[in-house]
DNA sequence: TTAGAATATCATCATATTATAATGTGGCAT
DNA sequence: ATGCCACATTATAATATGATGATATTCTAA
């Protein structure tokens, strides 16, 4: 689950993403709304969470312009207390939902719980793929309907296979997002955890949901395995 | 997809050159910017990753040779952190944008996406001729519907060709951009990968969507075959 | 501090993919 | 026509890549 922070605070940015990442998220900041607009447009993103007052380009703008060129994932702002002329311009703009700081960091998680289950295709906290369920809310995952447990870290490399499901994800992509810069690239702990997965996810060793795709990475099987 | 990575530490070398190969670009690697410039002269070049601290010839001059030279591929410089200096004098020696050391590699990966979209509008997500669709994104290839399976290789050859769909593609030029430069003249393993990618684009036999231009290389067919 | 779990590494095995080489075919120039 | 050359095809060899099981290390919580 890939977010934005786009908060010029230093102090509340680090932690968002700090807390958020210990949440499970993939976080990338920024600091003003220049950056942020370039993130917004370069990656794949799955939600932003963007301060109104920003330096360089004003939140308001920075979300007009996502909208424009079509980035449709939900939008969480913040505003300062009173503001109240911000939030509406801001939901106008495109944002989805607002917060007013200062704010509990749960009530943040509420709502971003809540625009995800809003948002449509595969933001929803339930991503469904035949007989393997994922709910990303309650981090659990269901293999026809029985309920299989995961480490940290096979989770991770799970719901980031599911939210692509169907598209070929190379391995150092999948480290990317999993593992800060400094990753050992002749390692093998990627395998060995796909492998983990597949056993968990398919004891009977039927058709592996997971396929391999020599040379270019891993897939996750879009469709109900026949079988 | 051609890139040079001059960089003079070691293991951030080795890294960028291994990671950019695994993502499908052909990567040249130049230790200091006397080797820089010489590959940047010498080599056809789509891009160009240069470090701003380099023995022999500072990447500021590195960069200023080779624009003076003519050569206007996008070149994206890399900064440690704080030198703001440095930074500035690169964009205005000639560079297109900068990152700072240390950094995500999927950072980098979106930059050069940007610069590439920017330089040449080549970064379209899915390309269709015919009944052939191929998507970037997933990297996954349709005929008439149909999901067909490829191996890395032959993605690379069909993605470079339907990239230049309607183009002579000489069997050099495809070579150049599949290899490194240690590449058997006289190996035929293209024309047994054209093989395979007829076979398996075209089962029926029909119109090979591959032309073979006898003495000039080869075509992918831009129109939808009237069979 | 230590037990137990989680994560990482290593060595080895299996095999898909890529490369080579030998042979076949058909266009094109003479 | 016919012989050469460029390309196609096929079988087989070499290599790269991933899977796996055993083991080591690191982390976490008591």
């Amino acid at each position: 689950m890939h977010i934005l922070v786009v908060e010029d605070e230093t102090r509340l940015r680090e932690q968002l993403r700090d807390r958020l990442r210990d949440r499970g998220y993939v976080v990338d900041v920024a600091a003003d709304g220049k950056e942020g607009l370039y993130y917004g447009e370069e990656y794949p993103l799955d939600m932003a969470i963007i301060d109104i007052g920003l330096p360089k380009l004003s939140g308001i703008e920075l979300i007009r312009r996502l909208r424009s060129h079509n980035k449709h994932f939900p939008i969480l702002i913040l505003t300062a207390r009173g503001n109240w002329q911000d939030k509406v311009e801001g939901l106008e703009s495109g944002a989805d939902d607002y917060l007013v700081k200062p704010f509990r960091f749960e009530e943040l998680e509420a709502r971003l719980n809540a625009l995800l289950r809003r948002a449509s295709g595969w933001s929803k906290p339930v991503l469904d793929c035949g007989p393997i369920s994922l709910d990303t809310g309650k981090q659990s995952i269901t293999v026809s309907g029985n309920a299989v447990e995961l480490t940290a870290f096979e989770y991770r490399v799970l719901e980031y296979l599911m939210l692509h499901a169907g598209e070929v994800i190379s391995k150092s992509e999948l480290t990317d997002n999993l593992y800060d810069q400094d990753y050992d690239r002749d390692s093998n702990v990627l395998e060995v955890f796909i492998g983990r997965l597949r056993r968990k996810l398919d004891p009977d060793n039927t058709i592996s949901p997971i396929e391999t795709l020599r040379g270019r990475g891993y897939r996750f099987r879009l469709e109900a395995n026949a079988g």
